[in-house]
DNA sequence: GAAGACCTGCTA
DNA sequence: TAGCAGGTCTTC
């Protein structure tokens, strides 16, 4: 579930909590599928001993990087989250220095940890993170226009954009009004320049509110500190199919776009121009 | 493009 | 009990 709202508040909270510094006592797998490409005794072996000198995050991308010289990169993928206290689900325990614990919980076991000698074996593949100078309306007007496809595929791409996943997919296109099956290489220049504007200001605030957690039970995001994120509030399209348009009052509607639900007003996201 | 795979748990 | 879920990858 965690995009990139998500997976900022979850790093900048293990920052918080001092997990920077602090040295990898031991490791417990408790699912092994979770860890890529070694086997669990091999990564246990390979961390143990290593100090986490950084806790960072590209995209959806967690990063550990480590005294050893090696990055742990870690994908929340739909249900992962870190926590300090001891939970159901928890697929990977690592004590560290000061009686800190790492406790990894993953309902649906689909993240994965991925131990690499080079974080750009990853992180070439996808496009500059959203939040980043690096991504630049000039960047996003040619990559759009230069594609002849449907435009929320298109910004949940992370190749071309890192950190929007299905729910600020669906903002950023409500904001700016934009239908989620309108052809890339159809917006205008100003559409471009709406839609580029949503997207980081979705972002920005749902960093600001620490993420958005939906419904209120166990398989949904949480903070470090097992706390909902505030940002359901803010949500002004996802999850509210049948419910009024904040903008219009109109219906909203869901649909399936590229096999994932989308909702939008078809009243103020019209489908055709003008 | 689309559909299936990977998983579990909640909701209708 | 069927259907759906915040993600990505593989195989048509």
């Amino acid at each position: 579930m965690p995009e990139l709202p998500e997976v900022e508040t979850i790093a900048s909270q293990l920052r918080g909590r001092g997990v920077e510094g602090k040295i990898i006592l031991s490791v417990k797998i408790n699912w092994a599928p979770t860890i890529e490409p070694y086997s669990a005794a091999q990564f246990s072996k390979a961390v143990k001993g290593t100090t986490i000198h950084e806790v960072s995050r590209v995209g959806k991308w967690m990063m550990f990087s480590l005294s050893s010289g090696q990055t742990l990169m870690v994908h929340l993928r739909m249900a992962g989250s870190f926590a300090m206290e001891k939970g159901s689900h928890d697929r990977i325990v690592m004590k560290l220095s000061d009686e800190l614990t790492l406790y990894y919980r993953d309902t649906r076991k689909f993240g994965r940890w991925k131990l690499v000698d080079d974080p750009q074996v990853i992180l070439s593949k996808l496009g500059p993170d959203a939040l980043t100078r690096q991504f630049t309306l000039k960047y996003f007007s040619a990559a759009m226009k230069k594609r002849h496809r449907m435009i929320k595929p298109l910004i949940l791409d992370q190749g071309i954009v890192a950190g929007l996943g299905n729910i600020y997919a669906d903002e950023a296109l409500w904001e700016s009004m934009i239908h989620p099956e309108r052809l890339s290489d159809t917006l205008t220049d100003a559409e471009l320049g709406n839609l580029f504007k949503a997207i980081k200001q979705v972002l920005k605030t749902g960093v600001k509110n620490r993420g958005t957690s939906l419904g209120d039970g166990k398989t949904n995001y949480r903070q470090v500190d097992g706390e909902s994120g505030d940002h359901r509030a803010q949500v002004k399209a996802y999850g509210r199919s049948g419910k009024p348009c904040k903008r219009c009052e109109s219906i909203l509607e869901k649909t399936v776009v590229a096999q994932r639900g989308t909702t939008f007003c078809s009243a103020c996201q019209p489908r055709l121009e003008q």
